[in-house]
RNA sequence: GCCGGGUUAGCUCAGUGGUAGAGCAGCGGUUUUGUAAACCGUUGGUCGGGAGUUCAAAUCUCUCACCCGGCACCA
């Protein structure tokens, strides 16, 4: 017998080997009728399944949270016979859940449209309305690869060789149509119901291997309820209204064009946004003890073959000869520590003179493929808030703990306080003995966990130099995007030449800290775009406010308004022309700027201005200098507004 | 870079082989206006570039560029 405790605490025995759908019989035929999984002890595992061992037992409902991974992963299956049926001679590959639907990918010489997708449903609701139960087998591991290679299978049987010898291969059938799987699945195809939807196909290559085949995937989404379904489509449509490209361009804040592929044109308003950015960097640093220098944008080849950049980014970067005669290749730097190097290497450094901290704003251009660009978020010329720590090894868990802490409280003031940080340790392709990189790695292992933070381990993504410590940022439509990094450097100055001496007057290599806080001043200003859906806080709004009369009575008033904002450093424009209230509202709410001062002939004559704030309805009326004082207040940005509080 | 989908007026988009369209914006007028689009008139296009098929191409084919969605990449 097996001892089986349920959720409301009842303790009962039954027969060793029952399966969770004999018990869910016993204690009521209409629990058996409603669940589709259960759980053991937590573990999600088929109703089928037979119960060998005492321990906690749940039956899940469909509507049951837990149920919502096992929905979507039917949902793949029924999608896989779905177009194995429509296609014979497609082969099935994987098909998993991932965070807001599924994806199954496939193998065939034409790849789907999504003019397939009505067709694909189609057939999907008919395997859905046959609700034939899903039963698993445990095949032999050669019996299960002929059988798939006899089906023409053949990444099947790629997979049945991956799994590992202890495991058993499993089979899930749903009526004639079977397919490897780990499972779990529910009990029947009619459980998956019809709340889902095909979103999209791309090309995907198998095993994530730019080597091997592409396959054609297919993305869908599947919920319990159609409401749910309606509530997701809904959300991913309010997503695409933040995205920042169309809000940089009615906001009229940059734009991209064809002969700059990946290279911003940044207009008035936008590169007001950049300034505010940058300045409020560089007042952080500043207070951190970081100096601020600028090095070349183009050096000798040489020096990027020394510091190793060249044997692992050479098409990643941009060479260039001014002549064709002329021997010496400059290359525009992509990173600026080769250059940070060569001035700590300037004048002869003393132990004494450590930490040195470097920062710049620098330029830096990357060929990036051409797949990759994406608005604002990946480009190939960025602006780095980059800065180079040197220091000697004992000072590098100090050093890089001040980083994080700084890293830290910088997001909170943009308000981000959800911040994944990963810590990648050496990949493959490394400079640098192993032992050298386990001191690093150890060390910034040890300010990352003094620092208390939760991070998760990246592996195998440090830099070719070292490992590093990164900060995600997740952008409106649930993307992940790293902005911040720590990196801990034991190679490059030593391949530099940078030395410093010591207390005991011998020259040693110094280590270098590699430090972004924004990381990209592009991208972090994309994803400041959508975090806030192009409401910007007025600290960082470009334009702050525009007044806008209502008849040109008010025009002398209204210039005087102006003048007196513009005085006090606020950021305002007027708008004096001969268009209705409601028009020039319209217009300035779209292009969401937060404050419209409204004058007609009634502020003019009593000196007041009528205040409509961006995303409120209604106004108030407030006298020209308190309304004035007020938006000087609130424009403060937060880092001055603290330092004014402690002075 | 790879797979798929796109590129038509400043913007959003219609136009499947037979004379390039709409709304908004712009411009010219009228209107002097009270918190999310006043009214009338009107300009504006090598249909992304190049090549091909055809009596005829925005439309079919090839090619290049760029954009979008993924994948791969991301110092």
């Amino acid at each position: 017998m097996v001892a089986l405790t349920f959720p409301d605490g009842a303790r009962r025995e039954y027969p060793k080997g029952s399966t969770g759908l004999d018990i869910a019989k016993k204690i009521s035929p209409s629990l058996a009728k409603r669940t589709v999984a259960m759980a053991l002890d937590g573990v999600l595992a088929d109703l089928s399944d037979p119960i060998e061992r005492d321990g906690k037992i749940e039956f899940l409902t469909r509507e049951d949270p837990r149920a919502l991974e096992l929905i979507r992963h039917d949902a793949a299956h029924v999608l896989a016979e779905a177009v194995q049926t429509l296609w014979p001679g497609t082969q099935v590959t994987i098909g998993p859940v991932i965070e807001n639907g599924f994806y199954y990918d496939f193998f065939r010489n034409q790849p789907f449209t999504p003019e397939d997708f009505e067709a694909i449903e189609k057939k999907m609701r008919e395997i859905i309305a046959r609700d034939k139960a899903f039963t698993k087998e445990v095949w032999p591991r050669e019996e299960a690869k002929r059988v798939f290679r006899d089906k023409g299978e053949l990444f099947k049987v790629e997979l049945i060789d991956a799994i590992p010898e202890d495991q058993e291969i499993k089979i899930y059938k749903q009526g004639d149509w079977f397919d490897l799987c780990r499972g779990p699945h529910m009990n029947s195809t009619g459980k998956v119901g019809n709340a889902f939807k095909l979103m999209k196909v791309a090309g995907a290559y198998w095993r994530g291997d730019s080597n091997r085949e592409m396959l054609s995937r297919i993305y869908g989404t599947a919920f319990a309820k159609q409401e749910e379904l309606d509530a997701y489509l809904k959300q991913i449509e309010e997503a695409e209204k933040r995205d920042h490209r169309r809000l940089g361009r009615e906001m009229d804040l940059f734009h991209f064009q064809e002969e700059a592929p990946g290279s911003v044109f940044w207009h008035p308003k936008g590169w007001t946004l950049y300034q505010i950015l940058e300045g409020y960097i560089r007042r952080r640093q500043a207070a951190a003890g970081y100096v601020e220098v600028n090095s070349p944008q183009l050096m000798d080849s040489s020096l990027w073959v020394a510091s190793g950049h060249m044997a692992t980014f050479r098409d990643n970067m941009f060479l260039t000869q001014p002549r064709e005669d002329d021997e010496r290749t400059f290359i525009v730097k992509p990173m600026n520590c080769p250059g940070h190097i060569q001035i700590f290497k300037n004048g002869l450094k003393s132990y004494r003179d450590l930490p040195f901290k470097l920062a710049e704003f620098g330029k830096v251009h990357r060929f990036e493929p051409s797949g990759a660009l994406h608005g604002l978020m990946r480009v190939r010329a960025f602006t780095q808030d980059d800065a180079h720590v040197f220091i000697t090894e004992g000072q590098i868990a100090a050093e890089a703990l001040a980083m994080n802490n700084l890293i830290l409280s910088i997001y909170q003031d943009f308000g981000f306080a959800d911040v994944t940080i990963k810590f990648s340790d050496r990949p493959d392709k490394r400079i640098g003995e192993d032992a050298v990189w386990d001191r690093s790695e150890a060390a910034l292992m040890r300010a990352l966990k003094t620092s208390g933070r939760a991070w998760t381990l990246n592996k195998g993504e440090g830099a070719f130099y070292g490992p590093k410590l990164e900060y995600v940022l997740r952008d409106a439509i649930g993307r992940d995007w790293q902005c911040g990094t720590v990196q801990v450097d034991l190679n490059m100055p030593g391949r530099l030449g940078a030395f410093y001496i010591d207390e005991h007057s011998n020259k040693v290599t110094p280590v270098m800290l590699h430090r972004a806080m924004f990381g990209s001043l592009e991208r972090f200003i994309g994803i400041l775009i959508e975090h806030h859906g192009g409401h910007l806080p007025l600290w960082l709004s470009p334009l702050q406010g525009v007044v806008a009369t209502i008849t040109d009575d008010a025009d002398a008033y209204a210039r005087e308004v102006i003048d007196a904002a513009l005085q006090l450093g606020l950021r305002v424009e007027g708008d004096l022309r001969n268009e209705k209230i409601n028009y020039k509202v319209r217009e300035h709410s779209l292009a969401k700027v937060p404050a419209l001062l409204v004058v007609g002939r009634k502020e003019a004559a009593d000196r007041t201005v009528s205040i409509r704030r961006l995303g409120k309805d209604g106004q108030s009326v407030l006298a020209l200098d308190a309304l004035l004082r007020s938006l000087l207040e609130e424009a403060v940005p937060p880092d001055m507004r603290r330092m004014n509080q402690a002075a």
